[in-house]
RNA sequence: GGGCGAUUAGCUCAGUAGGCUAGAGCGUCUGUUUUACACACAGAAGGUCGCAGGUUCGAGCCCUGCAUCGCCCA
């Protein structure tokens, strides 16, 4: 070790030195900032805002790390590169977090009132907008903080405001009576897609209603129906059954007494019925069931709500006003079996809609609420993806989007939360006209009353989610930004979210840009945790056997991180993580560390020229070799970027610098070095340069560590920061199968030899004498190889000859390989029974393979409709294997 | 009920224009303080690619059916 670089790295790499420093100088420089060139197409991502509700996971990583893969590859690509960071206040599961914080000090938001609920929470998402920020740094997001957004920042408020306006006006939003799904604990009706369906061992109960004659009295004739839900009978309006079914055709039309209640209701015919289902009767209750509230429209029932919003009964459920809607159940099993009614229940399995926060039994009730009318802006949202404008990445979530979008229905946007943008409406107390407007009237606009009163309810925090790719750049304003960077490149989120997040940008960017958000959608999988459960923060009870993202950071350092995130799996599946790929991903960031050390402390001090395909032919085999490889690999990484197969990129850019730089170009070009022969500096330099730019969107920080110092040593680096430094280019003038075969022949002797050596038993240190056997260009790259040769696998003397009379036949060790033969004299150490077997063994797989060569290219079909190159190379292949099984016999036959 | 995904070495996963003698990491076994790295190096063992058919000169990859697990929608 000569020069004083090498000891100005640490012998093992230690992110925790390096990382935080490295970011504040990216950030410090406004390397995230990208500079606005009408010139030039920008690239864009709109960071899927985390919630505030808690600080990231595991799976939050996810997201981060693909996205700025894709950023700082669009960087060092030279274009102008946005990716905006923001959070989302998530009003339901930050109100509950808020709450549960509340409860610990024994109070509940009614207690200390609205306003000082709203300061709780504003002081909750600050601290932990702060925590996020502060984890997507350690991170290493290169997001663009100048623009970071917060989904109740005044800028996103007003496009909240102005888009509920815009929609209002044009009829696309109404307030109604409908039912909807209400939480009974979070006290607010959620979405459809906030129900969460769960398999329930439950029952069915078979309860008889009694049939009425003409008069009005008990006829002694009864209609069974069987239900889920005994508790809602109080209730019921009618009961149906399918009009097509034979069985209850007299009874249509004709009147029932409700049990408990002794309330009169029709027997109806109504298509919805499933006739398959329990009796083929069913009791309709319009004030709790959806099914049964279309049934309760159609034919103009009543709707009676017997459930209050905490869940309990109400007055119009008579004696069981009061009660818990699970006692009530029982109360009128009782009361069904006291009477007669029961016939009798049996074990149903049915799946039941719960609240996707909170968990709780989600309770259908009739309610006004603000809806948004879908269809109108689903249309064209369909037509963008059809149309081929956006694009879903894997493709088969197009379906998916589809389905979903031609079945859509009217959204709920209204959420009775204490959190979250206020819908911008105003009663009037005088007349019955609404002033809905976006900005902050004193009267009503219809009669000028003062006695406005603004609407108590907030909206669902989607609703501001779906603006999220345009409301972040200024709309409704025309800003510069919003000119530039919409429509966006690519939106990068999870497949669990299409429906919530995904569909609606859509449709909302469309209606309020008239352009679609984004380019492509790429969707990735889960992370689940190495037992393969899910990892969510809402799960708290749930202990995960991997580490929280800070943890892993401190750990195996953000580098490491990201690479087992990223190259853990393939787009849209969901992967395991665990510490082993986490201490894998660190192993690989100290192999980068210390090959940059090796090639830095080799430079000493000295600069060098890139190397240049003209000279190619002066150049040294290994050399070309590598460089052949290097202009490979960076066209297919590039490829596979560029086709968001980024796991892939990435194992293959490992695989290049590991398995091919570090284990055969480094050890071959040491050789040299070590005698004093400094040609392969150029090389050494420029492929560890490249190396590092390839993975530089995957560890950013080992590589800026590590091209930090080897740059100065570079004749033309090219930047001042590998961050924005050119992303490699592949050269075909580089590609050279020649030198890629030759430099296989000669690795091929080396581990030959390592091998024999190792079944032999040779001591590490000792050296062996060799003869290769090879003739034509072949001999000669082996020739020129012979100290590497020598050196690598410590063979002298080593005699490279043209023949195999030229090498000795008694005593020895033989490797037949595919363009040389390896001898090694093993005097002492030849068991000539235990060579025998060795090479019988490998004479028969050798003349399998040649026998199905044979018969392969025997095939007329196969040569005809194959490709000519794969008969080419079945023809290579046998000839190897002939010569190969020739060999093999010839020594059997010396052994003999 | 409809749709989607998974099923490849002991474990976790790659294998995207069908030509593969099926790869990697981890684990296992044998060696090694060889001055870039023991977070390493060298060598080795380990797979009838879920099952059954089919298409093709050729199938881990395409088609059909089945099985198991998981997810989504109704």
């Amino acid at each position: 070790m000569t020069g004083e670089s090498t000891h100005s790295l640490a012998k093992a790499y230690s992110p925790a030195a390096v990382e935080q420093e490295l970011y504040r100088f990216w950030e410090s420089a406004g390397f995230f900032t990208p500079e606005i060139d009408p010139a030039r197409p920008p690239f864009t991502i709109i960071m899927p805002p985390p919630n505030v509700s808690g600080d990231l996971h595991l799976g939050s990583v996810l997201f981060v790390t693909l996205e700025d893969i894709l950023t700082r590859w669009h960087r060092m690509r030279q274009e102008p590169t946005l990716w905006l960071p923001g959070q989302d206040h998530a009003a339901i599961a930050t109100q509950n977090v808020v709450e549960r914080e509340l409860a610990q000090e024994g109070l509940s938001r009614h207690d200390i009132g609205r306003e000082a609920f709203a300061k709780r929470a504003r002081e909750w998402m600050e601290q932990y907008r702060g925590k996020i920020r502060d984890q997507l740094k350690r991170l290493g997001a290169s997001c663009d903080w100048t623009r970071e957004c917060f989904t109740l920042d005044a800028g996103p408020a007003k496009a909240v405001r102005t888009t509920f306006v815009n929609l209002y006006n044009e009829g696309l939003i109404y307030r109604g009576e409908r039912i909807i799904n209400w939480c009974p604990r979070c006290q607010t009706a959620i979405s459809d897609l906030e129900v969460e369906h769960r398999e329930a061992q439950d029952h069915l109960w078979y309860v008889r209603y009694p049939l009425l004659d003409d008069e009005g009295a008990p006829s002694g004739d009864y209609i069974t129906i069987a239900t889920t839900r005994p508790e809602t009978i109080v209730a019921d309006v009618a009961v149906a059954v399918n009009p097509s079914d034979e069985r209850y055709k007299g009874v249509v039309g004709r009147t029932a007494l409700l049990p408990v209640m002794d309330r009169r209701i029709p027997v109806i015919a109504d298509e919805a019925v499933d006739p398959a289902f329990g009796t083929g009767a069913l009791k309709i209750t319009p004030g709790h069931d959806p099914v049964d509230f279309e049934v309760g429209q159609r034919h103009g029932l009543a709707t009676i709500s017997a459930i209050n919003l905490d869940a309990t009964m109400s007055d119009a459920a008579g004696p069981y006003k009061d009660m818990d809607r699970f006692a009530c159940r029982a109360a009128i099993e009782a009361d069904l079996e006291k009477g007669g009614f029961l016939v009798k229940t049996e074990p149903y399995t049915h799946s039941v809609g719960h609240c996707q926060r909170c968990h709780t039994l989600v309770e259908p009730l009739v309610s006004k609420q603000w809806f948004l009318r879908m269809e109108p802006l689903a249309k064209p949202a369909i037509d963008a993806v059809t149309g081929g404008r956006i694009r879903f990445v894997p493709e088969r979530f197009t379906k998916i989007y589809l389905n979903w979008m031609e079945n859509i229905r009217d959204w709920c946007i209204s959420r009775q939360l204490w959190l979250g943008h206020p819908i911008p409406v105003w009663y009037c107390r005088d007349c019955d006209g609404l002033t809905v407007t976006a900005g902050d009237p004193d009267i009503c606009q219809h009669c000028g009353s003062k006695g406005i009163e603004r609407d108590a309810d907030v909206l669902d925090t989607w609703f501001s989610s779906a603006l999220w790719t345009h409301s972040t750049l200024g709309w409704p304003d025309e800003t510069e930004d919003l000119k530039y960077f919409y429509p966006t490149s690519v939106m990068e989120t999870g497949y669990d979210i299409i429906f919530f997040w995904v569909a609606r940008m859509i449709t909302m960017g469309l209606y309020n840009m008239k352009e679609i958000p984004f380019q492509t959608v790429y969707l990735h999988g889960l992370v689940r945790d190495e037992r393969g459960e899910k990892i969510s923060k809402s799960k708290v009870t749930t202990k995960h056997h991997i580490p929280s993202p800070l943890e892993a950071i401190e750990t195996y350092g953000a580098d490491a991180l990201r690479y087992a995130l990223a190259t853990g799996g393939t787009p849209g599946n969901d992967m395991r993580i665990s510490e082993q790929r986490l201490e894998a991903g660190r192993n690989f960031a100290n192999k980068l560390w210390n090959a940059s050390r090796f090639a830095i402390g080799r430079l000493d001090g000295r600069t060098v020229e890139r190397p240049s395909p003209d000279g190619r032919e002066s150049m040294a085999l290994e050399d070309r070799w590598i460089m052949s490889r290097l202009n490979a690999v960076v066209t297919s990484v590039d490829q596979l970027l560029g086709d968001f197969q980024l796991g892939e990129a990435g194992r293959q850019a490992h695989d290049f610098l590991w398995g091919e730089y570090c284990d055969w170009y480094l050890e071959m070009a040491k050789v040299r070095l070590v005698a004093g022969d400094d040609s392969p500096l150029p090389v050494l330099a420029h492929v560890l340069d490249q190396a590092l730019r390839l993975l530089h969107p995957y560890m950013p920080f080992v590589t800026e560590a590590a091209w930090r110092a080897l740059s100065p040593h570079l004749a033309e680096a090219g930047s001042d920061a590998l961050i924005v430094a050119p992303f490699p280019q592949g050269d075909d003038r580089w590609l050279d199968g020649e030198s890629e075969s030759k430099a296989e022949a000669v690795i091929d002797v080396i581990r030959a030899i390592r091998n024999i050596r190792a079944e032999r038993g040779v001591e590490p240190a000792r050296f062996v004498e060799a003869y290769v056997i090879g003739d034509g260009d072949v001999r000669l790259a082996i020739e020129a190889s012979r100290d590497a040769i020598v050196t690598l696998s410590r063979a002298t003397p080593l005699h490279i000859v043209a023949s195999a009379g030229e090498a000795p036949s008694e005593g020895v060790v033989t490797a037949v390989l595919r363009d040389t033969q390896v001898v090694l004299p093993m005097a002492g150490l030849l068991d000539v029974e235990a060579e025998r077997q060795r090479l019988s063994k490998q004479l028969a797989a050798s003349e399998a393979e040649v026998e199905r060569l044979q018969s392969r290219l025997a095939d007329e079909q196969f040569r005809a409709r194959a490709p000519e190159a794969v008969v080419a190379r079945e023809r290579e292949k046998l000839e190897a294997a002939r010569s190969r099984s020739e060999g093999l016999r010839q020594r059997l036959q010396e052994l003999a």
